[in-house]
DNA sequence: CGTCGTAGGTGCACGATACACATAGCCCAC
DNA sequence: GTGGGCTATGTGTATCGTGCACCTACGACG
């Protein structure tokens, strides 16, 4: 629902998404926001700002859901790197549930959509 | 997120849901806004607040996705009905192709949670 | 030198959401 | 007939997530 053309409709993934998407990727093992900005595309992100996506690490942080520590680089600028803490698998798990019933409920409106749509467009 | 206790993590349904919500029951026959309400429950929508759905309704009028006259009535206040326009069912068709996309965006994260989970909570 | 790729970050504005509150009509009980 | 409860539709406002633009810094390469 962009502006005025009735043309694109953007996918609108679930609201703090990106949490649960960071939170998965550091349970896979420590990584650091650059990386991490490349490999979330894989789990249906698109066009992450890179902006967002160290605040909400940096948030996470201060939360205590991740670990954080300068890791200085012989080739390029140092790297802040992040490791995943209980309280953060903790969230990964209840945020994960979460999502399941997320999907539950898009599951009960696609059905409930396939009967409209069969009607007003039906087969052929 | 909720700042400070990694309490409760609310279900986070996707953004913009409402609308392709509205959409799909009033493509299932008009209403008017209360009854809409009560409704949408059954979506998986879960304490929508009505002052949020009467705006969204408004707005969607005006973008002619639906059509509303009043209607009297003789035993309370005056409803104003919703009808679904060509327009409207329109976008609830591509709304709901949207949604299956984030719904297999959810199903991809799944497996791939599932995988870690598997680590960390083995099976008992 | 400039510029490209890596890496991390801020500022700001907009839109969706959440919460509280307002209004009005009808009906029933007291 | 007054007060409260249900139906029905809204407004006002704060908050928060998101998107876009922009900035800094380091190393390497030509």
């Amino acid at each position: 629902m962009n502006r005025g053309s009735g043309g694109e409709v953007p996918v609108d993934l679930p609201r703090n998404y990106l949490r649960p998407c960071l939170l998965l990727l550091l349970a896979e093992g420590t990584s650091h926001g650059y990386e991490l900005l490349e490999q979330i595309s894989a789990l249906g992100l698109d066009r992450v700002d890179p902006g967002g996506l160290y605040r909400c690490l940096r948030a996470m942080d201060q939360e205590g859901l991740v670990r954080s520590a300068w890791e200085p680089s012989t080739s390029g600028p140092a790297r802040r790197i992040y490791e995943l803490t209980d309280e953060g698998r903790g969230w990964l798990h209840v945020s994960a549930g979460s999502l399941a019933q997320v999907a539950r409920s898009l599951a009960k409106y696609r059905r409930r959509y396939q009967r409209v749509a069969e009607q007003s467009v039906p087969v052929r």
